[in-house]
DNA sequence: CTACTTTCGCAACTCAGTTGCATTAATGAT
DNA sequence: ATCATTAATGCAACTGAGTTGCGAAAGTAG
């Protein structure tokens, strides 16, 4: 017969392990950006790299953190701020600092224009600058 | 004493050789933008892939193409349209085709709004959607 | 507790991009 | 045209992010 987790009823996650719980707080203690490299040196006590990307894999099909590339090309997710799986921002920006690298989602709306004889679906924006510890 | 291209007197390029002449007319030949992947391929009996990379560097410091990363995180160059090395569109938005995944660089402008405490300096734009070719 | 099956660890792998070094070739000077 | 200088190239080895396959471990329903 069919499993699920009691907490998780979608495609994702089944069962509420051990890592994946710290996993998820991780995401919960800060609404910041994690890279995975990042998270992957974090947890490197608790749980295998593959551990790791594996879970992330499993939370983003659920909704309850979402992915984008950094200015690098490499992955981050985050737990992002005003969303719920109930009333998800799709596509919104997120900013990264060019000195110190935080990464933060952003809830400004960017109004995207329309081109010609395309059809835009998302829009990947990152914005680039100094954070607010930085700019001072 | 000191040599120099008298084509390209910037920093990057100082020899016009075969390869860069080879890379260059690719860049003339079509303006839509090329994964270094596709280039290395396209390339692969005329030149060595590091010879690619080291060369499409020097045309990126010499203003004479830029890069960006697509969809998926790998790096992309192209020479852009309205651009020259003396009115260069710093940053301006690129599209990637979901169904083709050709890249094109837009000439539209979009306009980024200022973030509380937060220095923005570029962004980053990538929007996806199907190309003129795969609207219809 | 048991049986079922998801999840994990590990090791090996893929692939984009980089580096060091010996060799080749473009260029300015003669 | 030839030479000397040094930028540019080829090659092989490497790095680092992300993936895959498989046997072992651990959640969960009953
Ligand atoms: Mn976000
Ligand atoms: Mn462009
Ligand atoms: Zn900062
Ligand atoms: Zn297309």
């Amino acid at each position: 017969m069919q499993q699920g987790c009691v907490n998780f009823v979608f495609m994702g996650i089944k069962r509420k392990t051990k890592s994946v719980t710290t996993v998820l707080n991780i995401f919960e203690a800060s609404h910041d950006a994690k890279s995975v490299v990042s998270l992957i040196t974090l947890v490197k006590n608790e749980m295998n790299k593959t551990t790791v990307y594996r879970i992330l894999d499993r939370l983003e099909q659920d909704g309850l953190i979402h992915s984008f590339n950094g200015k690098d090309g490499l992955k981050w997710y985050a737990k992002c701020n005003g969303c719920t799986s109930h009333k998800h921002f799709d596509t919104h920006p997120h900013f990264q600092c060019t000195k110190c690298d935080k990464v933060e989602c952003l809830t400004v709306d960017i109004s995207i224009p329309n081109i010609k004889n395309h059809n835009i679906e998302t829009a990947d924006i990152l914005l680039m600058g100094q954070c607010e510890a930085c700019c001072s």
